[in-house]
DNA sequence: AAGTGGTCTAGACCACTAT
DNA sequence: TAGTGGTCTAGACCACTTA
């Protein structure tokens, strides 16, 4: 009882059966007051203690109503496959948000070997679930490689494939490097995806590849809860050694 | 400067110059107490806005001294590509944690289409950078696949690839596929890797086939400010239609 | 009207770091 | 020894939900 600060005492005390599956999801917790007596702590720690469970994804608050166990969130997959590489939010309801011309910041112009502040169309498209908002895929792609034709991304079908409209244009897309990582979101993306900002994200780098010359590059951001990634990936040549 | 609370508004003002690359890493922030004076709040709000910039990452508290703006911490990237699968943790220095026989929960029955109570050898290795822990990998395979050989997890050599191994025994892996998310750490896995229980960690759930027959699983499962994933596919067919 | 979560104040003690 | 972050107490007001 010593080494241990009360809060996670608390918490643990909650944590346990949340997880063990003995509090259904949607259940009403103790509230904050009622745990504080409950357990001989005072207010601060027992909030300090459900902050904590919310933080960790466990638990939602409901201002005016309570603490409830989170329901068990819907979990959408992007697939991924050596043969395939469709638009960014593939499983999910579209909503397009319209492509700009703007001029390249560094890092996208690092990820497209052009110069800081070349031309570059920026396209954004929103995955939504229910209504809900779930991933935002953002693509920047070169003006030059388009430029004149009718299959720029302003011009095209705002459905069709990355692969499929470079192809048309001449463009034949080999290769694609995804990395993953995580980070905070900022704040374009945050009221985007109705998130706050500094919440954590999933985020994809994707590039795709002419060769060695990057065409197209995109980052699709999603909430941490609700998107998975699957990759599939056939192991082609036999093992040798 | 009404609906936003206050220490959103702390938060904000040490955020900025934060990401603005203003305060170079390592900076010492103010004191608490010192940010309560100068911008006239009580103290528990200067503590909220801090403790927020640390649940984001972007500071550390160093108790006794004082907050630090955080050091750019050193990024690991885990390579993926289509025709290689090598143990869990790459790029780092890999501490073997043993192979043991135990039985086989449900979840990863499930991965490996077992019955839950079959014996599976579990073999667990910490990827470490400069000594310090990065990554678990946890590997389950079914006992019966090399059973009498010299090829089980426990007798092979523990820097020999899964493919290398299983290979060897007669047990061709043609497919990988690798589930990618983020979820809060849980309790073996938090020690081992130096991180509070809570904390998100990227996990990547990654399944070897021969064929139809799951051969091997595993999980890795990396701090979410050190780990990437890098996948590198090749899209060798071209586009029709 | 009562209860709830979000926010806030004004204190306090401890273990630790820096000097 | 002074300052620091971590934790804790005992209050309080507000907007909101629930009944």
């Amino acid at each position: 009882m010593t080494g241990q600060p009360r809060y996670l005492w608390v918490a643990e005390l909650l944590r346990r059966p949340i997880l063990n599956g003995e509090y259904a999801p949607g259940t009403r917790l103790p509230s904050r007051s009622r745990l504080a007596r409950t357990h001989h702590v005072s207010e601060q720690v027992s909030r300090h203690a459900l902050r904590l469970l919310v933080s960790e994804g466990l638990v939602e608050a409901r201002p005016g109503s309570g603490y409830y166990v989170r329901p068990v969130p819907q979990i959408h997959r992007f697939s991924r496959t050596d043969r395939s590489s469709g638009s960014g939010v593939d499983p999910l309801d579209r909503e397009d948000l319209g492509t700009l011309t703007v001029r390249v910041g560094d890092l996208v112009a690092r990820r497209l070997t052009l110069r800081d502040g070349d031309p570059v169309y920026r396209t954004r498209c929103l995955g939504t679930a229910n209504g809900a908002p779930v991933a935002l895929h953002t693509a920047w792609e070169p003006v030059v490689l388009t430029q004149g034709t009718l299959r720029t991304p302003a011009d095209a079908d705002p459905g069709s494939g990355v692969l499929d409209r470079l192809g048309a244009a001449g463009v034949i897309i080999d290769r694609v490097v995804e990395e993953v990582g995580v980070r905070p979101l900022r704040e374009p993306e945050a009221s985007l995806l109705k998130l706050a900002p500094g919440r954590p994200a999933l985020v994809v780098e994707r590039t795709h590849y002419n060769g060695q010359r990057p065409v197209e590059t995109s980052d699709l951001v999603g909430s941490v809860e609700h998107c998975r990634l699957l990759y599939r990936l056939s192991l082609a040549r036999p093992q040798r050694r």
